[in-house]
DNA sequence: ATTGAAACTTACTCGTGCGTAACCTTACGA
DNA sequence: TCGTAAGGTTACGCACGAGTAAGTTTCAAT
């Protein structure tokens, strides 16, 4: 049973947690970055709604008022998180990114930056990103964000296939698209909750997957459904 | 703009709603149903903790004690919501199962089942089983549900290599699994938002995207790392 | 006609937890 | 050494919405 559901049913009120943040005095942008963290961990472990301030406060190592006075209500802290969180996912896709190399190699560099940085955050990403695409007031936003991602990954596609002379459907496109984007959360969630796996080792799969098909699919080759 | 991202922010009192169902006096079995209709309807739009009681209860033409002496807590109204729903696509997958079919058949099978019930029930089922997937006291029912449909998948896949006299590394297997039920969900949802879209279109679309690349795996083909 | 149970209502209680008002205290530049 | 602002606190208001107690109407069977 090495499976947490996303939001670990964890009760146990501290258990060996990384630490509360000092209780002294200490400058506000550094105050912010422990705020943050503590209420990553938090989200992430209880869920938005069941996450309650004055826990964060605590961890933090500061009392509730000041977690308002930093960084406002609980809505606008918990898309602090999700910008700061995904403000590092793009800061390492970015360093990875590289125009000149064949299809295969970039998405390779994308899925590797990708996994790694789960791997990197076990219990953030994932977990803070899958609260967000569902709950109410943050859907908006992030949807906006996966949709600019599917956008990016359609426009790649597009233009591998144009290269070796073939043209697609757009919806086929966004369709491929949608696909690696799935396949990806999937196995991100997946990732985060195996702390034995490795994030190379899961982008080859996903690439096993799904670039041999891409593959067959740019020379032509299709699948056609029964009569 | 034609994408509502899931709990789509409808604010509107009321608008155009599939008509509350009868006031009048009604037997019980006839009023459970209408009162998870409006359940199924109240939790899609506005999510989990954001629905409330009430209005579920006014759309089901009653008034809110009736639902609790009914259906029992919100939280059971929500499992039982769950339930329902997934009760329903059990029976549409299993009417489409047919395991003397080859493996590609049964997987474009499935796929299209599983499309077409997505599209007949628009925003129920994408929407439930995404809240649900997160939402703290149903992720567990939820993940096990999602565990066993990829451990079917995975055995499927499993027989099906050892049909032609290959194997695979568990772990390959599974996140092969993972990756076909990912992308499921990432074009299910897709589907939710297109209602111009044929699910059998979109069944297509993926076996397109997975199939031809497993197809190329089975024959001992697979994609590996740069140096 | 009468009874009783099923269908349904109004009108509350009450916990929870966000957000804040009002108040300390330590550092440090003038 | 004193003023002031940045860092910090305690203690509370208050809305919201789940859940319920107590009662009313309708129907169907005897």
């Amino acid at each position: 049973m090495q499976n947490s559901p996303l939001p670990s049913g964890d009760d146990a009120p501290a258990a060996a947690r990384p630490a509360d943040a000092p209780r002294g005095r200490v400058p506000r942008a550094e105050r912010e970055q422990q705020m943050l963290d503590a209420a990553v961990l938090v989200f992430s472990r209880r869920g938005f709604h069941h996450a309650n301030m004055d826990e964060i406060a605590e961890l933090s190592g500061v009392s509730k008022p000041m977690v308002y006075a930093y960084l406002g209500t609980k809505e606008e802290l918990f898309i602090a998180c999700l910008r700061r969180e995904s403000a590092r996912l793009v800061a390492g896709l970015a360093a990875a990114a590289d125009p000149t190399l064949p299809p295969d190699q970039q998405l390779w560099r994308g899925l590797k930056g990708f996994f790694e940085f789960v791997g990197a955050h076990r219990d953030g990403w994932s977990v803070l990103y899958r609260q967000a695409r569902t709950q109410q007031p943050f859907s908006v936003e992030v949807a906006a964000m996966r949709e600019a991602v599917v956008e990016v990954i359609t426009d790649r596609l597009d233009g591998a296939l144009r290269l070796e002379g073939r043209q697609v459907k757009p919806d086929d496109l966004t369709a491929m698209a949608l696909t690696l984007v799935g396949a990806s959360e999937s196995l991100a969630d997946w990732l985060a909750d195996h702390p034995d796996e490795d994030p190379g080792r899961t982008a080859t799969r996903l690439m096993n997957a799904v670039w041999l098909g891409a593959d067959q699919l740019m020379r032509g080759v299709s699948w056609r459904p029964p009569a």
